[in-house]
DNA sequence: ACATAATATTGCTAAATAGTAATATTGTCA
DNA sequence: TGACAATATTACTATTTAGCAATATTATGT
């Protein structure tokens, strides 16, 4: 399949799913999220964020369609809508350990 | 390969790499420098923003390590210098287009 | 050296938004 | 119903940055 580009339009959707995850709380989120759904006071302990700052980024996250809500009696359990941030996220990461280690590589070749 | 959670200046990096694809304009060169490098205006030209302004977005995506630059006389061409954030575009394009579709196929089943 | 073309930089404005404290809402239990 | 706990919202501040016009830099050809 030949791609073809992308117009303004495309552009700005793409755009504004890279821009939720731009955001290093709610990464922090995404990733607490990964294992299992947790409540809002259950993410608050685990990032160490305020309250009403997480309530915030759960907000911008479900609306965007990344995460679901439930309510469980008093509580509120978020989880991930679509797994496919992982695997973006996994590339991101795989990147960042190759930089990284072509660093290290790097500082060892000036050693010698 | 057990991952564990990644910390303040990790999550800060991945951020970081995820902020730079999350600007329409910065995409918009990512995708005209896919097939082949180009020079400064034949960027401008393709995505029909101003020099001043392409040239700004060029020297971030070159500042971050996506993109290198190479003087030919009087013009300078870039290219992209990490095949990965093909990759991660095209995760996001993937989602957007199955989005699309889900969408359609509510419509469809509304029309019914 | 000079004129010209290509690219980079500077200074600025307007818009977006993360984070916060305070307050409002919603549900539970007695 | 009233008190309490969990979550959401509001109003605000401070920071960031895209886009632009104008100007500066750099290389080429004469």
């Amino acid at each position: 399949m030949a791609k073809s580009l992308l117009d303004q339009h495309q552009l700005q959707a793409v755009a504004k799913l890279f821009d939720l995850l731009a955001e290093p709380t709610r990464l922090d989120i995404l990733q607490h999220l990964k294992k299992q759904p947790l409540s809002v006071g259950q993410i608050v302990q685990a990032t160490h964020a305020k309250q009403s700052n997480i309530s915030k980024q759960l907000g911008i996250l479900h609306d965007s369609g990344l995460l679901k809500r439930e309510r469980q009696g008093n509580l509120i359990f978020y989880s991930i809508a679509d797994p496919m941030i992982f695997e973006l996220c996994n590339l991101v990461c795989d990147k960042l350990r190759k930089d990284a280690e072509s660093q290290l590589a790097l500082i060892r070749s000036f050693k010698k």
